[in-house]
Parts: C-alpha cells; sequence; structure tokens
DNA sequence: TCTGCTCACACGTTTGAAACGG
DNA sequence: ACCGTTTCAAACGTGTGAGCAG
C-alpha cells in the first residue's frame, strides 16, 4: 500500500497521521488519538484513502502531495476556532493557504484550483464562548473557484515554490462582481486545493487531486466573534500590526486618541487655525505620543492581555522623552521591533510566514496566549488538540448512527464530454454511509462543464429546470449502467469509471487529504469494501447510456443495473433542499482552432477511447476542526452535526441541488429524498452522493451538435483562447440565467450550436471584461465573474 | 434590546513606477 | 542605452468602533 502510495508515508508526518494498516473493514482497529478530530468532522468531509489503480505503479502522478506549508498557524487558529472575516468588498483570508506540491510531472501542465466547501447545513452563532449552531444554513450560495494567477504551470513551477492563495478574497456579496469567493456569514467552510493536470489551457484532465486539509476549517463572521481569535490575527498578520500592543493603532494608542479627541476642542483653540490643517497630523501624533507618556490607562479598558509578551517588550510610552524627540524617539525604539519582525515575518514575503512562526511559539510555548486552549478545551466537543508532536496514531473511522446532518462537499470533477445534446441525468443519490468517490473519465477531449442536468427527455432551457414529475426523477437517478437511455447514449464506454471508497477511511487531518486519480482499471481498491461500493467494472460500463452518466456513475458507482442509489434518510429539518449544496460546473474556454482532434494525444493523454483522461475526484471531506458542535438547540437534534458520532453527512447535497431546481416543491423535503431514489440498492452503503459536483467535462468541440451553454464560464485570461475574426461575429448569448437568488445549474442547448458555445459566451465575456487582477474566480453556479 | 452588518477610519504592508547611479 | 538599486507614493490589507437595520 504504502508503495503505491509513497505519498502516505513520505513527507511530514502529522499528529494524525493516516494510513491503511487494515482493511477498512476492520475500522474497529484504528486508534483513537484523533477521536476529537474524527468526531468533529462531518462524515461527509472524511477522505477516501488513496485508491490503488493503473496509476499507483506509474509514478510520479500517484504521489502527488500537497503539504500545508502554514500548518502549525492553522493549528492555532484551529484550536479556537478559526474565523475569517468576510465583507462586501472581499477580504483575504488569515492564515492563507500556503501549500507545497510535489509529485508532480515536472513537464505537464497544471492548473490549481481553490474553492471552498460549506462544513454542514449549519448556520452557527458565537455563544458562551463557544460557537453553537442555531439553525440551518442558509442556500447555497455561487460556487466559485479561485484559480491560482499562476495556471497553468509547470509542475516544476508549481514545486518550485511555495503556493500561496493569498490573493482570494472572500465576500458575502450575493451580487458580487469581483469574482470573489462568495460565502455565507456564521457558516462554516472548508477550503479545498484542486490540482487539475491541464494539457495546456484548453485541455484539462488526464489528472485531478483534490486535496482538504481540516485544520484549514473556518467559520465565516462579518466581525470577529472571539476576542482569541482577534488577539491571534493581530499577533500574525503583518498586516495587522498597527493594531499590536506596541503598534500606533493598539488599543491604548486608541484610547489615547480618543482621549485627546475629546481635548481637541483645546487645541483648536490653542492653535492657529490657518495651519492647523497642516501641523495636525505630525502634532496629532506627537500630541498622541504625548498623552501616551501619561500614566496608562487602566488595562482593563481595552481588554487586552497585559500579560502578552510583545507588549511588555513594547517600549512603555511613559518613558518617551520631551515631546520634539518623542516621535523619533518612538519610531526609533520601535524600529527594532519592526524590523525584527520584519526579518522574521516576512524574510521570506510571505505573510504567514510570521504566523507560522507565531503559531510555533504558541506551540513550543515561547509565545504565550492567554489560555484560550483551557477555555476551549472545556467546550463540548471542543476543538480538535492538534499536536505539534509527529505521531503516526490512526483516526478512527466514522461509523454513521443516524441520519446524516449537513451536506457534503461539492466534489471537483473532471467528466467526460457530452456526445449529445443531452447533458448526464440527475446525480443519484446516496446511501447512509457515504462512500468517497473516484471517477476517472478518459478523454483527452478539452474540459467543459457540465451545469445541472436537465430533464433527459426535454432540450434544456433555463425552464427546464424548475420542475418535473417524480417519475423523471426516478428515471434520471437510475444507475449510469442500467439500460441505455437514448438521452444519455454516446459517451465512450471507457470514458468514465467510477470508484467508490468507504469513507470511513479516515484521514489524516494534518496531512491533505487527497483523492488521487484512478484509471480505469478495476482493480482491487484497498479502503473500501468492494462488496459495499462495488467497483464500476469497465465491460458493464462500456454501457453507453453509464458512459454518458459520469455524474450518476459518481453516485452509484455501480456497473449493475440494480445498484441504483437510494435516498432512505430525511433531509435535517432545517437543512431544506436549497440551503444544501448543489452541483456546480466549471466551464472552460476552447478554442476550435486551437483544439486538437479528438484522437490526437499526447503525453500519454489517450484520445477518447484509449486516453486515461481527465480525473473525476469526488470531494473529500475530513476530520473536523475544532470548533465545538453542541448538540444543537432546534427540536430534532438528530439532524444536528454530531460530532460524538459520525453522521452521514447528506450524501444527496449534490442530488439536492440537482433536483431541487426541477422537482415541485412538495418533494423538496425528506419524502423526496426516500422517493426520488427508490431503487434497489443492494450494495447497500454505497452511494454517496455527496455534494455538489463541480464538474469538468470535456468540450463537445467535436460534436456541434453537442453545444452546451454553460452558464458558468471560465474567464481567466490565461486560458482564453486565441479567437479568431469569426469569433467576433458571434452575437452575445442571451442572458438564460436569472441573477444570484437561485443559482440554479444549467446547460443550455445553444441554439446557435454550430459555435462552441462556451467560447462563445467567454469571449463575450472577455471582450467586456478583464482579467481579475489578482488571480482568477470562477463562478461556478452561472454567472461569469469577470 | 439584541444581533449582525456596513462603513469610515487609522495604521501598516505591499507594490510598482520614477529617480538615480554605475 | 541598459541594468540594478533606491525612493516614494498610491493602493491595498487589517481590525476597530460607531451607526444602522431587522
Amino acid at each position: 500500500m504504502l508503495e503505491m502510495y509513497p505519498s502516505l508515508a513520505l513527507g511530514p508526518q502529522r499528529d494524525c497521521y493516516y494510513r491503511e494498516r487494515e482493511p477498512p473493514n476492520h475500522m474497529a482497529l484504528y486508534p483513537s488519538s484523533c477521536d476529537m478530530a474524527a468526531r468533529a468532522m462531518p462524515p461527509h468531509l472524511l477522505a477516501p484513502p488513496p485508491v490503488p489503480s493503473e496509476h499507483a505503479s506509474k509514478g510520479k502522478q500517484d504521489s502527488v502531495k500537497l503539504e500545508l506549508e502554514n500548518s502549525s498557524l492553522w493549528k492555532q487558529f484551529n484550536s479556537i476556532g478559526t474565523e475569517m472575516i468576510i465583507t462586501k468588498k472581499g477580504r483575504r483570508m488569515f492564515p492563507q493557504l500556503k501549500v507545497k506540491l510535489s509529485g508532480l510531472n515536472p513537464t505537464l501542465r497544471y492548473i490549481l484550483l481553490l474553492d471552498m466547501v460549506p462544513v454542514d447545513a449549519s448556520r452557527y452563532r458565537f455563544q458562551g464562548d463557544a460557537w453553537q449552531v442555531v439553525g440551518g444554513a442558509e442556500a447555497r450560495l455561487p460556487d466559485r473557484v479561485f484559480i491560482h494567477p499562476d495556471s497553468p504551470a509547470t509542475g516544476a513551477h508549481w514545486q518550485s515554490r511555495n503556493i500561496s492563495f493569498h490573493r482570494a478574497k472572500l465576500t458575502n456579496n450575493t451580487l458580487d462582481t469581483q469574482g470573489y469567493i462568495i460565502l455565507h456569514s456564521l457558516h462554516r467552510y472548508q477550503p479545498r486545493v484542486h490540482v487539475i493536470e491541464a494539457r495546456d489551457v484548453l485541455r484539462w484532465g488526464g489528472g485531478q487531486y483534490s486535496f482538504i486539509f481540516p485544520e484549514t476549517q473556518f467559520l465565516t463572521v462579518t466581525a470577529y466573534q472571539n476576542n482569541k481569535i482577534t488577539e491571534l490575527k493581530i499577533k500574525s498578520n503583518p498586516f495587522a500590526k498597527g493594531f499590536r500592543d506596541d503598534g500606533m493603532n493598539s488599543k491604548r494608542q486608541r484610547d489615547v486618541r480618543q482621549k485627546r479627541k475629546l481635548s481637541e476642542p483645546l487645541d483648536i483653540v490653542s492653535c492657529d487655525p490657518c495651519d492647523s490643517t497642516e501641523l495636525l497630523p505630525q502634532s496629532s501624533e506627537l500630541h498622541c505620543l504625548a498623552l501616551a507618556s501619561l500614566p496608562n490607562l487602566p488595562e482593563n479598558i481595552c481588554g487586552y492581555s497585559s500579560d502578552s509578551p510583545i507588549q511588555e517588550s513594547s517600549p512603555p510610552e511613559q518613558q518617551q522623552p520631551a515631546l520634539d524627540l518623542l516621535g523619533q524617539a518612538f519610531i526609533a525604539s520601535q524600529m527594532t521591533d519592526i524590523v525584527a519582525d520584519i526579518d522574521t515575518d516576512m524574510s521570506d514575503g510571505q505573510q504567514d510566514e510570521s504566523g507560522n512562526k507565531v503559531a510555533d511559539g504558541l506551540m513550543d510555548g515561547s509565545i504565550h496566549l492567554p489560555s484560550y486552549n483551557e477555555a476551549y478545551s472545556n467546550a463540548p466537543l471542543s476543538s480538535t488538540s492538534f499536536d505539534s508532536t509527529p505521531t503516526l496514531s490512526l483516526c478512527p473511522p466514522i461509523l454513521p448512527t443516524h441520519l446524516p446532518p449537513s451536506p457534503p462537499p461539492p466534489p471537483l470533477r473532471i467528466t467526460p464530454p457530452p456526445s449529445t445534446l443531452l447533458p448526464p441525468p440527475y446525480l443519484p443519490p446516496s446511501s447512509l454511509r457515504p462512500p468517497l468517490l473516484l471517477q476517472f473519465s478518459q478523454r483527452s477531449s478539452p474540459t467543459l462543464i457540465y451545469p445541472l442536468p436537465p430533464p433527459p427527455q426535454a432540450p434544456p432551457s433555463a425552464d427546464s429546470y424548475h420542475s418535473i414529475p417524480p417519475s423523471e426523477l426516478r428515471r434520471d437517478l437510475a444507475s449510469p449502467c442500467m439500460s441505455a437511455d437514448v438521452a444519455f447514449s454516446t459517451l465512450s464506454p471507457s470514458s468514465c469509471q467510477t470508484v467508490q471508497l468507504d469513507h470511513t477511511m479516515l484521514p489524516d487531518p494534518n496531512q491533505a487529504v487527497q483523492v488521487s486519480p484512478v484509471c480505469n482499471q478495476a482493480a482491487p481498491l484497498l479502503g473500501f469494501n468492494p462488496t459495499a461500493y462495488p467497483y464500476t467494472d469497465p465491460p458493464a460500463c462500456s454501457n453507453v447510456s453509464q458512459s454518458h452518466l459520469p455524474s450518476l456513475t459518481d453516485f452509484s458507482g455501480h456497473s449493475a443495473p440494480q445498484s441504483h442509489p437510494s435516498l432512505s434518510y430525511p433531509l435535517p429539518p432545517h437543512a431544506a433542499l436549497s440551503s444544501l449544496s448543489r452541483p456546480t460546473s466549471l466551464t472552460f474556454p476552447a478554442s476550435v482552432q486551437t483544439w486538437p482532434p479528438p484522437n490526437v494525444s499526447s503525453n500519454g493523454i489517450r484520445p477518447s477511447l484509449a486516453i486515461p483522461g481527465a480525473a473525476q475526484v469526488q470531494a473529500a471531506s475530513f476530520p473536523l476542526s475544532s470548533f465545538p458542535h453542541p448538540q444543537s438547540s432546534l427540536p430534532n437534534s438528530a439532524y444536528q452535526p454530531s460530532p460524538g458520532s459520525a453522521v452521514p453527512s447528506a450524501s444527496f447535497p449534490s442530488f439536492q441541488h440537482s433536483v431541487s431546481s426541477h422537482i415541485p416543491p412538495s418533494l423538496t423535503n425528506h419524502s423526496l429524498a426516500s422517493t426520488a431514489y427508490p431503487q434497489n440498492q443492494t450494495t447497500a452503503p454505497s452511494s454517496y452522493p455527496p455534494t455538489s459536483p463541480v464538474e469538468i467535462g470535456s468540450f463537445a468541440q467535436f460534436n456541434p451538435g453537442a453545444a452546451y451553454l454553460p452558464e458558468m464560464v471560465l474567464h481567466h485570461p490565461s486560458l482564453l483562447p486565441p479567437l479568431g475574426p469569426s469569433h467576433l461575429t458571434s452575437s452575445s448569448p442571451p442572458a438564460l440565467y436569472p441573477p444570484f437568488a437561485s443559482y440554479p445549474l444549467r446547460l443550455c442547448q445553444d441554439p446557435r450550436s454550430s459555435f462552441p458555445i462556451p467560447l462563445r459566451h467567454m469571449y463575450r465575456q472577455h471582450q467586456h471584461g478583464h482579467a481579475h487582477p489578482q488571480g482568477s474566480y470562477l463562478d461556478m453556479s452561472g454567472r461569469a465573474v469577470f
């Protein structure tokens, strides 16, 4: 196993190292050192174990590894309960996601994506020094993906440096036009990094890796709730230096300024009004300092702990000399600290470097943080304690004991291109036990996003997504390998394979949870129960309909027609369908002119039928953080996140989203779940329709008839194909999609089917927009963001 | 009254163009 | 003219607290 997945054995060892020692069905043998983490982690976030595959023996591709560079800082925040400010104008993350990639093919190009996955379907409130669930999550917001500005870049490029997503911004502005990642306030999210092989900017696929670092989970806030977080942020973030105890914007200084303001009328009276404006900045500063030289205000005024080393080391303002020298003296006195800070914090130009140092200091006690550990250790199901000591403890599996409380994260998937006008059917539902999925699409063709599939019998249209009879739903959710539905019958048999993994395989919370690509080989899957999650048999999948249903196969993972997933558990009372995950899509630009023929392959990517193409990866999830997750006060607490017992996350989130816009309101509830997927699920816990899949499909550029107009368009400058004059002639596509509110994912058949729709749409966007200066964002719900 | 959000503010950091010198 | 370094100002990032809305 380790030979096949060296990444499991290499790299920095984590305190909760996830390694498979026993067959997956021997879950009880796992140690419990990560018990808290595992318990706090919703099952749907559990990571799949690496899947042995053909690729496993092929070298580097299977050893792709992502390490969180500033893990210690994240752990520090996580131990308190990381909060991320989100603002209307967008706010960067701190700590920032700083990772290091290894195991890539130096010559191949990769695209790095960052997205945020809701951890659960709950809304939180900070009460009693702890975060508590207070209700259901709000409606899912547009799924946007931040594309690392360097994308696409070679593996050598990615591996030669630390990769930072610090330019990614979070916003709570649902109407955001900047392309920032839109999140709900007071919700919990899990950042997720995707590494997607991109043979060129137009051809994605061939390998996809998704990583989640459990310690990077965070709660979104518009204002910090936990002052311990505030303190840690101020201590760690160079941009917040001004708020440190020795900074000019510290609480003390602000109090001084406030005092000064009160006495300002006196200053005005005493100063010449003619030059007051010019002198004001300097004089006010000096005045501020002068006031600072007065006896200190009581510490409790600012609420800052006085035992901060920084504060203690800072020169007492009262010791500053006379006014005329005060400013310089003060500045000089700060210089040492500032320079020192810069040297240590910014030595490599990375902000979080300082954070790491701070965190490290916290970890080893060199920096004292007033007792937040104690405070949180007492919290119910409190934080995961990320021990700095590397160990090889294994996380116990989380066995679902009751209904899923929360929606799983949407998987980022690469799916084969549609060969027909009809998109894949609805995603199949889940089972009680969310398996972890891997789906592989052997396509070398360029990628296209699969938005929410419309009813098979009707051409995709904006209206077609709002209501369909349950019977249609059932049909849509049929097994991918069930008898062919003409609607889904064009992909090559080998274009997709699905592997479902037992989610009970817990990941190392300290190591990126990785879902490795799997080849089209029915290899025995370590870490998942072949009985429960039968591996898709290629011949069986050769059924055209199956191969055409990437989404479906994702969730069923069965080749047998009878293995229809079923959703046998109700939704959480507060988890309305609208609030759950939904499939999201990525659309990639394509250029007809530059598009390679489908059978042209290079560097290992085989043509449609023979090329290991896009690897579809089910999003993983992970042991969860340290957020105290007390039982909800909601009437039905059974649906509340229960750290103590692994709850299979609503494996239907994606399904929910998929169907939510199609089904009558009457179905958008528990009954829907139970009725929408009535098929026999002999392989029981298999289907885990976890999430709102983010699909990356292949362009149907070779199939002009299969023109889809994804509502979401990738507008990354580097990904924009050169467009010839012919493209300019096409008119802008109509506004097929409503603005944010419903965020339906749809594929619309473009009336101008002869033109590659995504390109046209994108080009229009490109003409009127511009690349985001700080990176690229994908609106995965259907809105161009640039 | 409480909670959550927005905004202006002050401070610090980052960035890139301009200036300068070799 | 080119290149590298330094300087400097604008833009940006940050937490705070007042004010507002529900």
